[in-house]
DNA sequence: CCGGTTAAGTGAAGCGGTTAACAAGCCGGT
DNA sequence: ACCGGCTTGTTAACCGCTTCACTTAACCGG
């Protein structure tokens, strides 16, 4: 089914029915009649034509650096299906925590594949995330993307987030905590080591910043070993609930009760922290409201529509439940 | 960067330029020095120009039932990984737990996109998939599709999963028990409704049988309705681990202690189930080796290679855990 | 030395759309 | 009556690669 078998049965030329079936040039009666010959036939445009003739695929990559994290999993999912409703098709890769791979990756899709790009945070300080972002419609998810580039920003207040988490196990009386974040690029930890450090200076706390992998098992094997250090933390903030499953795994092993001897912190708030035991304290973002953001930066970016907002900073709301307590000696 | 361009700088016909980089047609030394040429110039093939000559796009569809699930997230996860080790890209669609949307996707899939496709359980008494499976690689996981057309079948022995979980619960004394089962078209219920009511009757057990969706909130809503019937059962068996945790959710909300006073199986044994409190019981797959053989599978297929095996059945392993326990009175 | 077979490479016609350039028809204005 | 401009539709040149049909040259046994 060819756009040159609708013209003959509707009697115009493949020109006049590649206009029309998109709505312009054409008048209406025509826009119609073709219309309704290429419903009778059956007919729907085939992508990849139209991909190679326009330059445009109608496809949306989103790069995240690793789908072992669940969160990320969650979100991918999410924005897959918002594309989808809104006719466009995802690829879907994801880096596997390697900066070199998600940079390889990123080319690939830029040169061949895809109209947009919905990138999960990268090394700020790599230029070559701006060229990425001059050429092609990218939205980052996270942190902001260096350059003017950018068709938009959905960033997450991570200072603010390290701040509330710290200050809310300072308050509970602990002194000594393990920072457990994810595996990036050595300067991809403006979060981790820099917050981190500052606030932890401000609060007089004695805080240690480990980089834990995202899959479970390689993340309880980290806690194991930042729980069996002497002295041992009294409380943990892993940046990502992944990685806090990890610490519960850990922490049951080693017998360690939560919250009694050990206070947890996650990140994210997947929806399953709520039922482990006990109850994972963790920050939360509108995970919905994120990604319906993100995709519309996207689509209105491919569209060359201007954008008034190309930022939007998301705020983490603390989430305290019963993973975290007092310490007590 | 075109092929013409290539081939202009290596001294042959653009013909020549496509025949060396996929190693055919032309003699090793062409080959040698096209390939050369290529990478000097940094040239790579446009995939969507290729995929319209050759009618094979590279991309291999990815269509479960729901991605609300997290064990088919994990899944996916997996497979689209697996695939870009294979150089090839996932399309990941899934259709919300709507058949229709489900045939839908698939129609435009085949039509348009992909070389391959790996589908999640299908209503195998509709004569669309056999249709779909003759005219394109598909590989189904879960489930047998209809007709002799498919690539590759990875098959649950859900038959034997149901027997073991419900003999489980028999000899721990259960008598009344409720099986929360996804939501799915009336058809494609076997595991469910046939075997459950089978297994059932063979044991003397009384079960009910209800439909729950994935996503945590509804589920817990109807985990809420089945833990306040009265009589009121004393274990639940979830046939996945997300809907289990519905049921944790919701025996929490009613303070119904697990396992003293309801026992829960799951079905899946996702990663974090082990985590729960208590853990879960739950039915595990080797879901790597899953992916890797339904992978294997597709491409098979689609490089037109036969395959031995067409169907590999997998076998679920009990795991058993703190969620199940003696009833008691 | 010759017809026949084979290997290596070329030319050009697509694949199924999009889009720039252009033609035809119709209108009102001068 | 003529011209410019607008609308509607057509023609044909691509987009970048694949592949069929074909030429050329080398090789072979007899």
């Amino acid at each position: 089914m060819t756009i040159r078998e609708v013209a003959d049965a509707a009697g115009v030329s493949p020109a006049a029915v590649s206009y029309a079936l998109r709505g312009i040039q054409v008048s209406e009666e025509t826009q119609e009649r073709v219309r309704k010959v290429a419903d009778e036939l059956g007919y729907e445009a085939n992508p990849i034509a139209r991909a190679l003739a326009s330059g445009r695929t109608g496809m949306v990559g989103i790069l995240g650096p690793s789908l072992e994290d669940l969160w990320q999993q969650r979100l991918v999912a999410e924005a897959g299906r918002c594309l989808l409703d809104h006719d466009r098709y995802a690829l879907i890769l994801d880096a596997g925590g390697d900066p070199l791979r998600q940079r390889a990756l990123a080319t690939q899709l830029r040169d061949q594949q895809v109209d947009g790009l919905i990138l999960s945070p990268v090394d700020p300080s790599d230029e070559f995330w701006s060229e990425i972002a001059e050429s092609l419609a990218v939205v980052s998810i996270g942190d902001a993307l260096p350059g003017r580039g950018a068709a938009g920003e959905v960033l997450f207040d991570n200072r603010s987030g390290v701040r509330c988490a710290l200050e809310h196990l300072h308050a509970l009386g602990h002194r000594r905590i393990a920072v457990l974040r994810p595996p990036g690029s050595p300067t991809n930890d403006r979060p981790a080591e820099v917050y981190v450090g500052s606030e932890a200076d401000r609060l007089g706390l004695d805080v240690s910043v480990v980089s834990a992998p995202y899959e479970l098992h390689e993340a309880t094997g980290v806690a194991r070993t930042v729980l069996t250090a002497d002295p041992r933390p009294s409380a943990v903030f892993a940046f990502s609930d992944s990685i806090a499953y990890g610490v519960y795994a850990a922490a049951r092993e080693l017998e360690l009760r939560i919250p009694a001897e050990l206070s947890v912190i996650g990140y994210d708030d997947h929806p399953v922290s709520m039922l482990l035991a006990p109850p994972l304290t963790s920050f939360s973002w509108d995970a919905e409201r994120l990604v319906e953001v993100a995709v519309g930066m996207v689509l209105a970016a491919i569209d060359g529509q201007p954008r008034r907002r190309r930022r939007v900073v998301i705020e983490p709301v603390l989430r305290e439940r019963a993973s975290t307590a007092r310490r007590r000696h």
